[in-house]
Formats: C-alpha cells, sequence, structure tokens
DNA sequence: TGTTAATTAGTGGTTTTCCCTTACTTTGTT
DNA sequence: AACAAAGTAAGGGAAAACCACTAATTAACA
C-alpha cells in the first residue's frame, strides 16, 4: 500500500488528486494540506511514501519545502506538480530533492505511472518537461558564447597572469615565474581589470570564472 | 528528402545504418565518412541536412568535430549516436551543437523518428538518455552536499561578507554595508581564508565559486 | 548550565594590490 | 613603408588586504 500525502492550496486540484487515485487499491491518500508549513506538521505525526507537493504554495516554495521534509526525513518520496513547464523551476526542485516532475495537465494514466515509478525508488518526469530541460541544458552554450563576445580580448601575457592570480599566486611571484618585473605584472593586472570591468581581484576572479575565460 | 551523412569507424555499423535507411523513401543517405576529417572534406562539397555523427570517432572526439562544423555549417543538423550512455558525453555535445543523442542498440523505428523530428528543427533524445541527464542533475545535489562538508561550515555572517567580497566590495564598504567595524570584517575575512584554506581574495573567489558555497 | 562557536573589535605592523604615468615593442592596416 | 593601436614593461605613491595577537559579548546546543 503506497501511502500519499497531497499539499496544493487548491481544494478542487485536491479534490480531483484524490477521487483519481482512491478507485487504486494499492494507493492511499492519508492527508491532505493546503500549505507548506501543514506538510512539516503532518510528518511529526505520520510519514507517508510519497508527498505529491505543488511548487507554489502560499506560505514558502516548493523547494523549501522539499528541503526541510528531506532534512528531517530523508526516506520520504518527493512527486513535484506544478502548472508551470518552467525550466529554472524544474532544476531548482531537482537539485533540492525531488524524485520526479509533473505538470498539472497530466492524466490520470500518467500520474499512477509517475506514482509506482517513484514509489520504486526510480525517477519519473512527463515529457514536456524532459524536453524543456534538454533545451535548457543547449541554450547555456549560445548564452554564453554570445556573453563571451562582451569582453574585449585577453592577450596570451594576460592569460598567463590571470590564470596565476586565480592559483592564488601574489604579483611578486608571478613577476618570478615569468621572468618580469613586479611593475610589468601589476600593469597586466591594471590592464585585466580595466578590460573585464572589475574593481579589484575578487571580481577578476569571479568574472574570469563566470565567462570561462580561461581553459 | 532529407540527406544524411553517416559518420562512424565501424563499417558494420554504418552498414547497418544504410540498410535501415534504404527502405526510406523520404531519406538518401549521400555519404559515409570513417573520422572526423572526412567529416569535414565532405562538407567542402556538399551539404547534407542531418550528419549521424559518432562520438568516439578515431581522429578527433565528437565534440571537435560539432564544433567545427557547425562554425562553418550552422544549418547543419548533428544527431549524435553512442555506444555509451555516459553524462558528461551527452552534455558535453548538447552544449556544443547536436540536436539529439541516441545509443547504438537503438531499433529501427526510433532512427527514424529521430531523424525526422531533428529534420522538423526539434531536438530528440532517446529515453535511456534522458533518464541519464536528469540523474545526473540530482547527483549535482549530493556531490555538492557531500563536498561542502570537505570544508569548515561557514557562518551566516562569513557568508554575508563572502557575498559582499564576490561583488567586489572593499573590506570598508562591507563594513558600512553591515554596520559593523572594518576590523570586524577583517576577522571574518581571516577565519573564512583559514576555513577555506585560500592564500587571499582570489582563492577565496575562486573555491566559492568552484563549491558553490553561496546561493 | 556549561562549553563551544560566532560575532564583534582592537593594536600595530607588513605585504599586496591598485592607480597614474611614461616608455619601448609588437602587430595589424591602409 | 607609415602609422595607429595594442601589448609589454616599469616607476612612485596611495589604498587595500593580510597577519598575529588579544579579548569581550553573544548565540547555539547538548
Amino acid at each position: 500500500m503506497i501511502r500519499i500525502l497531497v499539499a496544493d492550496d487548491h481544494a478542487m486540484f485536491v479534490d480531483g488528486i484524490e477521487s483519481i487515485l482512491k478507485n487504486e487499491k494499492d494507493i492511499e491518500v492519508i492527508g491532505r494540506c493546503y500549505n507548506g508549513q501543514a506538510v512539516l506538521d503532518f510528518l511529526e505525526q505520520q510519514e507517508p511514501d510519497i508527498i505529491l507537493l505543488d511548487i507554489n504554495l502560499p506560505d514558502m516554495t516548493g523547494i523549501e519545502v522539499s528541503k526541510k521534509v528531506l532534512s528531517s526525513h530523508p526516506s520520504v518520496k518527493i512527486l513535484a506538480i506544478s502548472m508551470f513547464n518552467e525550466e529554472s523551476f524544474v532544476t531548482e526542485i531537482l537539485n533540492n530533492g525531488a524524485q520526479g516532475y509533473i505538470l498539472k495537465n497530466t492524466g490520470r494514466e500518467e500520474l499512477l505511472k509517475a506514482i509506482h515509478t517513484i514509489c520504486d525508488g526510480q525517477t519519473y518526469f512527463s515529457n514536456d518537461v524532459t524536453n524543456t530541460i534538454m533545451k535548457g541544458l543547449m541554450k547555456q552554450r549560445k548564452e554564453s558564447n554570445t556573453k563571451t563576445s562582451f569582453f574585449p580580448k585577453i592577450s596570451r601575457r594576460e592569460k598567463e597572469v590571470l590564470t596565476l592570480i586565480m592559483q592564488e599566486h601574489t604579483t611578486q611571484e608571478i613577476a618570478d615565474k615569468l621572468f618580469i618585473s613586479l611593475k610589468t605584472v601589476e600593469s597586466h593586472r591594471s590592464n585585466l581589470l580595466n578590460k573585464l570591468n572589475a574593481r579589484n581581484t575578487a571580481g577578476l576572479v569571479r568574472i574570469a570564472l563566470e565567462n570561462k575565460l580561461l581553459d
């Protein structure tokens, strides 16, 4: 028997879910919650196998709920449900412990399939969601390519200096390694700050990493 | 008519693909290549609609081939094919322009579906592959949670200071923002250097970004 | 209710980084 | 070849970061 807790602030939707699930012999809805706090309170009393968790609850986001639930009850499985097929939502909640993600327009068949799959310890995502994720993966490429071109070109020497800066070497150490004067390295640093629009070393390192200027 | 170039160093496999495709009226195999350079040479003469690209070619990786092909022929679509359902391979080639990724144990039906889908400008991934990606997405979380534990815990205040450091603020500015003394911020900086095992600001920022200590 | 960890702040000094300016050299373009 | 633009190289002086040490107050937690 799979014991399920439904967490969603729209009563109508919760009813819909329940009416779908009550015909299933091996599934039992053991509770319903209309906000995040109610979920946490419920877990103090009983532990369900799966939580059907809407990611847009009134008091806290599904991500917060997921985090808190798993830190106190790590064996509980979470199936995220949402109106929105938004890449940021999906990745966020997956990175915070959800075993699956389905959309609210999901039909009866798919809902049952998702529940059983997750109960078996596997993961489940509806097709729309996987498509979104995949597109997101590929979008990264285009964005990083266009972003990179915003910066002026970094010269060979500047790249060497920047690499050594990121390896935590001081200006003096870099000068010794490159067999040039301390003052020359300082010039390169200064030019790097201008080119990358950074105020100091912290910005230099951050911008270099965020834009993958080295490699 | 969809014009296809098959690139794989295993002749047997290329034969198999061709025998599947020759029964299709709307698909024509216009060439076969046994290494990456041959693909680039072929494109000088003719431009296919889709390249079925093995990611393990003898002379260069599928990623390199994909990069070069798309920089000179951006309208060509690439369907990556591989023996291995390895997350790193998949994400790598998706970030370098492939429109799809299927495994070599893929059947006739799925191959044709993938070709048609990609030809329509959409993307296609076999189910095994999407599962792998999704698992990878979730693994990030676990790994980062365990990796993080290598470092001593960073306190709330230290986190605030670190955030402001990464935003290129000076110690004085941070002190003003947090309404504490310059010397206090210096203490926090010093503690951060110790905790994260960094020699200077550069290391602080790099380690913080590489290990996603903030968010 | 202790004990530990965090936050705060100080003295006083050293090292490192940053800014502004000046040359000389390389590179690319007309 | 001529010229501009960019790269490389340095100097002095100011600002910022780092270091070692001490130490009081507060929060966390078992």
